[in-house]
DNA sequence: AGCATCCGCTAAAGCGCTTTAGCTAAGGGT
DNA sequence: ACCCTTAGCTAAAGCGCTTTAGCGGATGCT
């Protein structure tokens, strides 16, 4: 029966092989995608119609296959920034990692929203009351910065999408897949009280973010818990941040290892792995041993893999999973697409320490007394 | 007459505006399409379809557009590998970031192929003779491998697409835009020359490519138009280079110093910065003064943009531009939508010197003899 | 006046697929 | 012997778009 491709440049469609296997493009189409509760096949025509698409070399169309059912394997991707932005130029980049294996391993294209915009011109999910990201079957919404009345409507029109990161903003019926900054931080403080640490300084740094009041959240948790009263303070650079109002506030690095001294702190807890690194190169140069005389943690390590791949100095850090959290995007989304109208996925993924050299027990002299 | 988003969940349909505006479907299309040579449209017409899209915020379906034949405003992007990859984590990322600019400033989408395989689960173009691209207007293939076969037959049914990097392996007739590392070279050289440098080796790695080959070529020409002769070397490390059968072969970066010494050269072209970093601190290690007694450039930066960003030691690179290329892509392909059957464009593209403080005049001894 | 053009538009035929409605024949219950 | 069910299938209606064929009417040419 081979009858190839011979059909000219023309496509090989479903009536072709509804032809050769005798049967209507109906059984074509439910045998191709194996859906049983739409129409009853038997075994026998099943196997026709499969040794059919095998000579044919059949392969459906996605366009055709979207237009008609409404799927289309398509994932998009929006973000309101750059995909692929200049400076901070890994924050993305760990996530798309994770998106593109899951969309890979469940057969599914991405799409990026590289040309979804508004009037205005800029990156917008709407536009004209037009919902632009239409065309895929579903979105994950990734980014820092995010217009909370667009994801609302988004929402609201039930569109079904996922952000990467808590966002609390946009309302309780958003889907979301974030890091458990909570939880990380009060890890590491329980660690360090583990290995006999009674007073501890969190660094925040002079931006706001929902991440900051998160590990906040975590690093108060623990304090309580461990009974630390002002032995755990948060202090902030540069101005007052409006979110950590009892926070005191320094000027510098060298500020905080003075203060720290002061306070009689044995560890030292920064936001990021980029102002814990600072506040390292500081105390050396100042002859403060680390870890000897103070433990120094990260909280987070987005931005600068740096650390991560070449560790100088081996820096004890909260890594973020994002890759984790972008493949866990994904397989929500595709679940959530299974089952629309479900009640929404709010997921925190839990984030590893990664182990670097620079947290040790407190100094004997405090813990000897 | 402001009718609104009201028809339930439904989609707005071409047909919701060509009634809107009291014209026929075809008049729509042709409006949105902005095809002045399928249809002629009073100007009239074109405002009150205008008009009616805003109203009704219209927006095209791309899964119908594509079956129907027509543009979706999707570019594709396909490479044979993870498009994010863990390992050479920075190969594909500024052609992305060129690509996705371009593709924003002209309100494309990007589509990432990464459900694109055959069935033995391998990522490929065709599957069964079918052409997995179809549902983009047109793709850029990006990547270091590829298969020739499979880009043939692109090219061969008429999909438009453009490669980045030259494929002289795929055939004649396929686009591409690549970077001139033959001019490169030569310009090193050129450089090195007019400084007073008379001996030179350039080191090739040991893996071969086509880039490899272009770099020799331009080493060559360089070396010929200055009359520099057994002056002007190339040596390999490891096992001889099929592609480099004249190559001396040397084992490390210890050997290429020391034939550096005894041949007399005073600077050394390296295949890439990885490369030429390690011979910097092996050099460094042995004593030899950089650029005091031995000038060394870079011709590549691919995979490490770690010298670009923070120059530590500012060495002395020819610089890739992925950004341009990425974008040079994207403008082409949309050329060549527009004037399918062209002849196939084929772009080099200059790379920059990016001067850093490992090159200078030879030292005096030798100059003054 | 008569014919050929050209302009501006409509009608309708697909593109390849999914899904619903319905049809036939075989079997089961009473 | 009758009706009802069920299994296994077909026919056909779209999904939203592009494009071709063709149709009146206005205009130009002779």
């Amino acid at each position: 029966m081979s009858e190839r491709q011979r059909v000219g440049r023309r496509r090989v469609t479903q009536q072709d092989v509804a032809r050769a296997a005798n049967v209507s493009t109906a059984i074509v189409s439910t045998v191709v995608n194996n859906k049983a509760d739409t129409l009853r096949v038997s075994e026998q025509t099943r196997a026709r119609v499969w040794q059919a698409i095998q000579d044919l070399a059949y392969v459906p169309n996605a366009a055709a296959q979207s237009l008609a059912g409404g799927r289309n394997r398509l994932i998009g991707a929006f973000t309101y920034q750059r995909l692929f932005p200049w400076e901070s130029r890994d924050f993305y980049y760990e996530f798309l990692l994770g998106i593109e294996e899951e969309a890979e391993q469940t057969g599914h294209n991405l799409l990026l929203f590289t040309g979804a915009r508004n009037d205005a011109g800029e990156r917008s999910i709407f536009n004209r009351n037009a919902n632009l990201l239409e065309l895929a079957d579903g979105a994950i919404l990734v980014g820092g910065r995010i217009d909370g009345d667009e994801i609302r409507r988004l929402a609201e029109e039930g569109y079904p999408f996922v952000m990467i990161g808590r966002r609390d903003a946009a309302g309780p019926k958003v889907s979301w897949i974030a890091a458990d900054y909570a939880a990380a931080t009060q890890m590491v403080v329980d660690r360090l009280h583990a290995l006999g640490h009674r007073s501890m300084l969190l660094v925040a740094g002079r931006r706001t973010h929902e991440t900051v009041v998160e590990r906040r959240t975590g690093f108060q948790a623990a304090r309580r818990r461990h009974r630390l009263g002002d032995r755990a303070q948060t202090v902030v650079f540069g101005e007052p941040n409006p979110d950590l109002p009892d926070a005191t506030c320094l000027a510098d690095e060298t500020e905080v290892l003075r203060f720290a001294r002061e306070t009689g702190a044995t560890a030292v807890i920064a936001e990021s792995s980029y102002v814990i690194h600072r506040i390292y190169e500081v105390a050396l140069a100042a002859g403060v041993r680390i870890p000897g005389d103070l433990s120094l943690v990260g909280l987070g390590d987005h931005g600068d893999r740096q650390n991560v791949l070449s560790p100088d100095p081996a820096l004890t850090l909260v890594h973020t999973p994002s890759r984790l959290i972008g493949a866990t995007a994904v397989r929500t989304l595709l679940r959530r697409l299974d089952a629309p109208g479900s009640k929404p996925d709010q997921i925190r993924i839990q984030c590893e320490l990664s182990e670097g050299t620079t947290v040790a027990a407190p100094p004997r002299r405090k813990a000897g007394k």
